[in-house]
DNA sequence: GTCTATAATTCGATAGAC
DNA sequence: GTCTATCGAATTATAGAC
């Protein structure tokens, strides 16, 4: 490894950035099947020939555009009566907040019609989603807790920025933390539903 | 119009019906873009020039198999207390029953990548969703309800039969009932929620 | 009514000049 | 490092023989 590539940023490094935030934008806008290299290098201002060298593939690049981190709190730290409404506050940051990115668009969108998309996404369930969940009540439980969670949060995603359906797109964050909230404490903290 | 159109079952209209039910079942499986009509045609053992024929264009044979009616039940006429489990047991109808179609299947999996298919989705919802919500409550909240509950029930659709969330796909219709039919009861009948 | 042949695009990916 | 040119495959859709 040369100091150039240990230390530096080259122009390199700047066109790759640079083609891969056009392919995340473009990802997220119309899916992987919707998004062509072409489409990628026009709105990167560069030719489709250098996308293939930097990311080899169509494949590699939506790999690469694909990856996410919720960053998920900690749920054993706060009240145990407030989990339903830390996650569903969470959830508007990670697809409204001012350091959103399009990750979890691009994965949903392409998610339905895309074997690798689908795959990503659960294992974005397993190792980000699940363990939170597991730590607040019995880790026996918890798939499922997650997963009733997980439907209901993926489903607002899905009508509120996909499908765009108009009475949930109209929704205010505080409507939505009042009346989605307590069907996720639920989902977590109840009893007697297994 | 001639006796033959309007009382024999042609030839004409089997071969019709035999690419219908194959378009259905492919674009179930593998949505609009990953569903091509020489597919189509190879599943009705016909030549792809037929299904043109027949169809005129893959755009109107998406449209011919993307019909759904979701037969929904009248929420009027049951006890106020029993909408959420009324709602949940038919949404399992609909998806697992011995009568389901693939209908919501295809709807649901382009939706996300397809502008018309998420325009007939938006239009199931505006036409026979909404409606039954509004019957039972205050039509001013209709729309805020009826979207809440879709965004519940199409998540479970989505993670149990598209995305294939591993612990979502091992609940019981039994569980599915017990853990979604009360909350599907709160976003339709709880008073202090706009 | 069915099929062959093909037109007209668009796609991902490669080779090679500079 | 960047671009031109192009390959090979796949797509929707059409024209016309039989």
């Amino acid at each position: 490894m040369t100091q150039n590539q240990a230390k530096k940023i080259s122009k390199s490094d700047r066109t790759r950035a640079h083609i891969l935030e056009a392919a995340r934008l473009l990802f997220a806008e119309r899916g992987y099947d919707g998004a062509s290299i072409r489409d990628v290098a026009a709105h990167a201002s560069i030719d489709p020939a250098m996308v293939i060298r930097y990311f080899r593939s169509k494949d590699e690049l939506f790999a690469r555009a694909a990856i996410v981190d919720l960053h998920l709190p900690e749920l054993r730290m706060i009240d145990r009566a407030a989990i339903g409404e830390t996650l569903i506050r969470r959830f508007l940051e990670i697809w409204e907040g001012p350091a959103s990115g399009p990750g979890m668009t691009i994965l949903l969108r392409s998610a339905m019609s895309n074997d690798y998309a689908a795959e990503k996404l659960r294992e974005v369930f397993a190792s980000q989603v699940r363990p939170v969940v597991a730590a607040v009540g019995d880790p026996a439980d918890a798939g499922r807790r997650a997963g009733l969670v997980s439907s209901q949060l993926l489903g607002l995603a899905m009508c509120r920025y996909l499908l765009r359906l108009p009475p949930v797109v109209a929704l205010s964050h505080d409507e939505i933390i009042r009346n989605v909230g307590p069907a996720l404490q639920r989902y977590v903290t109840e009893e007697d539903l297994s």
